[in-house]
RNA sequence: GCGCUCGUAGCUCAAUUGGAUAGAGCAUCUGACUACGGAUCAGAAGGUUAGGGGUUCGAAUCCUCUCGAGCGCGCCA
């Protein structure tokens, strides 16, 4: 806890010690201290609307309480300079704002870990994202999911939860078999035999590779060899290929997973079968029409589902659910999964599921995330699988940059539809926020190269007392926000909320720049002072884009 | 037809989850120290939060209806 956070205790501590000698109500009555920081600078440092909500216990006007608040409240106990009772009742608290200072040597003292927090408390969390099929090339929708999925773990592990990144790899069942004879037909036409894709074929240039380099490789070797033989060495390489490729690409735009979770080691293991034998015993099971329903409306789904068809193969959802069984007895209290929209209808079979097995459903938690549509030269691009003329997220690695990729997905909150526009993300330019926060990045460093060219050092005893003008207290007020920013971000699940922190962030320290000067050889105690300001800046700088998959360069 | 998600400045998005005069960026307009890096800063303008009704001290946020958008509604994954 830093100093910003233990002054904001304080405070509540106070409020609410207030208003029970004031006699407003007991101890055990008085709601949460919701102490909040307002919009408006005008309205204070801190703002509380404690009276409002003693209006019905104390069955007074709220202003007449938020007076009686004042009166009993002890100022000396806490920095407060000036209070004041305002628009319905609300008591702003104006702060001596030079205990803020005390936040530069612990920030530089802290370093790269300065933001963690425990409001995780070590809690096993299992999150589960991208997850796309080995059947060609991660696209836009995956890149946003990518990101998004990332930052999230970041931010939850920087906050104190023990997080396990998890891929589900779907290389079982129809989609691959489909890639096992869209690899086989692309492979005799690189030979220059005539043979057809199938119905649902995987049309992407990443096949037609595939097909090439069997042929270079091998040659005519598996035209003539049985079928079976030969679509079951298709299946294994052009799945391998496609999960080395969606490795790479992932490792490139900075994420990687814990655990890569294949589906057919669910039926190997023989976990499919464990999970239907104790979804029979718990009576959720019966056959109708020649299938095995799960009778999900029971958890209030929609209609009953399918575990096993007709022609007696499985559905997806039934591995799935063995998929999650597994992941709660790992010991996962919280799994989070990270899904398109287009898989929104999937969440109340899923809960169902994992209530007919005798879990809370609430723990699992799907966030999605809303699809996107890109622009280019003004006009929408049209993704389409079937032609595989979607945008590839490669592509977008390489045309946009990682940095600015990362930044403008990790900007959004995920629920909202996004227009990606590829010609501002291209832009080396103000239009572009990515290069704003990474510029004030480069600014701070400069300075402290040129601290050191003067031999000035921020390090041993400093005189705080200069660091003091408006622009510095705000500065040191947005860096004492950083903690509880993550612990937001991670709680609820926003990592856009960093993406905003950070932009105010830099905002801060341009500000400062253009209105202060940090080097000053005249004086020299001013100078130290202020080049640990810039120092604390910078850690803190690192520290959130390093949560949201954005490097820092210290010139641009 | 039913369900889910959504609709906020010209554009792209926020809004501390029910709080004060709804905020940023871009675009537009006016300015800035012969620059510790001008990819910056200071300021102006821009709104009936799609629309109606309701809940209460108080609503972009909760309930309801209408309009509009996207996505679902398979013994596909």
């Amino acid at each position: 806890m830093n100093i910003v956070e233990q002054m904001k205790e304080r405070m509540k501590e106070e409020i609410k010690r207030a208003v029970v000698s004031a006699g407003l109500a007991k101890e055990e009555e008085v709601p949460d201290v919701i102490l909040e920081v307002p919009r408006e600078k005008a309205h204070g440092d801190y703002s509380t609307n404690m009276a409002m909500q003693l209006a019905r216990i104390a069955k007074k006007p709220p202003r007449t309480i938020a007076e009686e608040i004042v009166k009993h409240f002890d100022q000396t106990k806490v920095a407060v300079e000036k209070i004041d009772i305002a628009g319905p009742g609300f008591i702003n608290f104006y702060m001596d704002n030079r205990y803020l200072a005390e936040l530069i040597p612990m920030i530089i003292q802290a370093g790269a870990s300065y933001g963690e927090t425990n409001v995780g408390k070590g809690q096993k969390v299992q999150v589960e994202f991208v997850s796309a099929n080995p059947t060609g090339d991660l696209h836009l929708g995956h890149a946003r999911g990518a990101a998004v999925g990332d930052s999230l773990c970041n931010i939850l592990e920087k906050a104190g939860f023990d997080v396990t990144r998890e891929y589900y790899i779907n290389d079982a069942g129809n989609q691959i078999y489909n890639l096992a004879k869209s690899v086989e037909a692309r492979y005799f036409q690189a030979l220059g035999i005539d043979k057809e894709m199938p119905e649902d074929g995987y049309y992407g240039d990443d096949i037609v590779e595939i097909g090439k380099k069997l042929a270079e490789e091998h040659g005519d070797k598996y035209v003539n060899m049985d079928e079976q033989e030969r679509l079951a060495f298709f299946r294994e390489y052009g799945l391998r290929y496609e999960l080395e490729k969606i490795k790479k690409d992932l490792a490139d735009f900075r994420v990687t997973f814990d655990v890569w979770y294949s589906e057919t080691s669910l039926y190997t293991s023989g976990k499919i079968n464990e999970v239907l034998n104790i979804l029979r015993e718990r009576g959720h099971i019966y056959e109708k029409d020649g299938a095995t329903w799960f009778r999900s409306t029971t958890f209030g789904d929609d209609k009953d589902r399918v575990l096993i068809k007709q022609d007696g193969t499985y559905t997806y959802l039934l591995p799935d659910i063995a998929y999650h069984q597994d992941k709660l007895r790992r010991g996962f209290t919280k799994i989070i999964n990270i899904w398109g929209a287009d898989h929104h209808g999937y969440i109340p079979r899923m809960k169902a599921a994992i209530e007919a097995l005798g879990y809370d459903p609430d723990a699992l938690e799907v966030e999605i995330i809303q699809l996107v549509n890109l622009y280019q030269n003004g006009e929408r691009v049209k993704m389409s699988k079937r032609t595989g003329k979607a945008v590839t997220m490669r592509e977008l690695m390489e045309e946009v940059g990682i940095d600015a990729t990362r930044y403008f997905f990790a900007m959004r909150s995920s629920d909202t539809h996004l227009d990606f526009d590829m010609d501002l993300a291209t832009s080396q330019s103000n239009e572009n926020p990515v290069y704003y926060v990474q510029y004030a990045h480069a600014r701070v460093c400069s300075i402290l190269r040129q601290g050191e060219e003067l031999q000035l050092s921020y390090e041993g005893d400093l005189q705080l007392d200069y660091v003091q003008t408006e622009k510095e207290i705000e500065l040191l007020k947005k860096l004492g926000e950083f903690p509880s920013a993550v612990s937001e971000a991670a709680l609820k699940r926003m990592p856009h909320r960093i993406t905003g922190y950070v932009f105010e962030l830099a905002s801060a320290l341009h500000s400062f720049y253009n209105a202060e000067k940090v080097l000053d050889p005249e004086n020299v105690e001013k100078s130290r002072a202020r080049l640990a300001l810039m120092k604390a800046v910078q850690i803190t700088l690192q520290n959130a884009l390093a949560l949201i998959g954005v490097s820092a360069p210290e010139k641009m």
